[in-house]
DNA sequence: CGATTTATTGAATCGACTCAATTGATGTGG
DNA sequence: CCACATCAATTGAGTCGATTCAATAAATCG
């Protein structure tokens, strides 16, 4: 589909060959969820990897006694986990946030990938490598960052990643995450979730209102959060450094 | 080397051929480094990925202002990114807690490994997931764990990754991180990483002295980190086959 | 439209932090 | 091998960021 391709073509040139083997890999399996739904429970034999078509869904842990922690997001384009069928059960669970399709993509299309699509197995390590970049990013976040940078940064994460995606429209974008959700992501509580958000809206560096978020300044807002954008790692082939520094126009892809 | 190979071979059976190549690639370009030094800083280009052969090492990052998170720790066999030179500047950087020895893997060598060891591009999957799940545990420790917990929870993980390793003797093994060390991992300061210590001394969970750490009782221990085991993947398929290789004290140099 | 979820506000509390000083190890050079 | 310097561990006291509890207001939904 059109943000995978879209988004692995940032890293790797992928051939013709390539891009129809991606565009019928995402079409051939498709399955629809409603919002607020577990695809994939802990404990389960991963059976195929998940392809984000359409939706915002999210990784999450569960402790016996209900705490629950969001590991990571996932929107358009993302792969759940390149290969994690070659574990025996998911040590966390995915559900959704909205409507979700995604696209089952089997072992055999990845040993297809393996065998003659050196590109695309490129690509996937790409996407790998920054989805692991993104998580210690989180462990970064939730050690050391205060509760408001803690969110001014999800927020940029979230902003430049969809961003990159095609899913942002000036300097606004949907974004369908309650406090909650924030909260679980973030490991505050509701309560200081609300006052967080509050105190950014008070500094004029987002306007977070019904299901949309504003990011007037965005330079402001990495400032905040103390948002260095090296780790989602957007920044290859012709890229300046420094991507920090560029504002809003410079958009991927 | 000896560590390494055990731990792949906990997932794939390697071949004699296989074995050979990583025996080779762990000997060819090796270095010695001091303790409390950096192996990798962040902003360099990756230029190799890196095997530890003997010491303890961690990934950490630094903001600004000098507040430093401890993202991951390195263990003998550990290898540090597989593929990582694929991306154009390290977003973290790699220090020495004792002396380290280290084994260079080339892109060249993963080439090889890609092109005619399927097995171990299994097993490297295998290595890379797991590193994955247990970055996504420390997220669930520093979002939802309180102190006590998220200590016990990491020394857990250190335990289990240590006698998977052939590490430990009996109910102790070698632990030459700090309290300072042990803060800038759990997001604690050093002051209450102290007190939380000395919280779990009192419970009879560990003995902690010089720098030998005992565990008398991994069970209780692992309840008092609310640790559930499954996330590093431990129990496969392949560890059944070799009956033979018993968990003794391979040497790890 | 009532029902339910989500967002907001206030007040009291607590876990973890900072500051500051002391003790105990470890190490090094003379 | 001691003396000194340094680094690591411990303890006490006061403070603060974030939490919990509890209640109300505002959205959203069937």
């Amino acid at each position: 589909m059109a943000s995978l391709i879209r988004k692995l073509e940032q890293f790797a040139r992928l051939s013709p060959v390539d891009q129809v083997l991606l565009n019928r890999a995402s079409t051939d399996r498709v399955r629809h969820f409603g919002p607020r739904v577990d695809i994939v429970r802990e404990g389960e034999k991963p059976k195929d990897v998940h392809l984000i078509l359409s939706g915002w869904a999210y990784r999450y842990k569960q402790l016996e006694d209900g705490r629950r922690q969001i590991v990571a997001f996932f929107l358009p384009g993302d792969i759940c986990d390149v290969n994690v069928f070659i574990l025996r059960e998911m040590d966390h669970s995915i559900g959704t946030v909205t409507a979700v399709s995604i696209a089952d993509l089997s072992r055999e299309f990845f040993d297809k990938v393996a065998a003659g699509h050196p590109r695309i197995v490129t690509a996937f390590w790409w996407e790998t490598l920054v989805n692991a970049a993104i998580q210690r990013e989180w462990t970064m976040s939730l050690g050391q960052r205060t509760a408001l940078e803690r969110m001014a940064h999800l927020l940029c994460e979230i902003w430049l990643r969809l961003r990159a995606a095609g899913l942002t429209q000036g300097d606004s974008c949907d974004f369908p995450l309650t406090q909650g959700d924030l909260a679980d992501a973030t490991g505050l509580s509701k309560v200081h979730v609300n006052r967080t958000l509050q105190e950014l809206r008070a500094g004029g560096l987002i306007v977070l209102k019904g299901k949309t978020l504003v990011v007037p300044n965005l330079e402001r807002l990495m400032q905040a959060g103390l948002f260095n954008p090296n780790y989602l790692h957007m920044d290859h082939e012709g890229r300046q450094l420094d991507a920090a520094a560029t504002p809003t126009d410079a958009a991927v892809g």
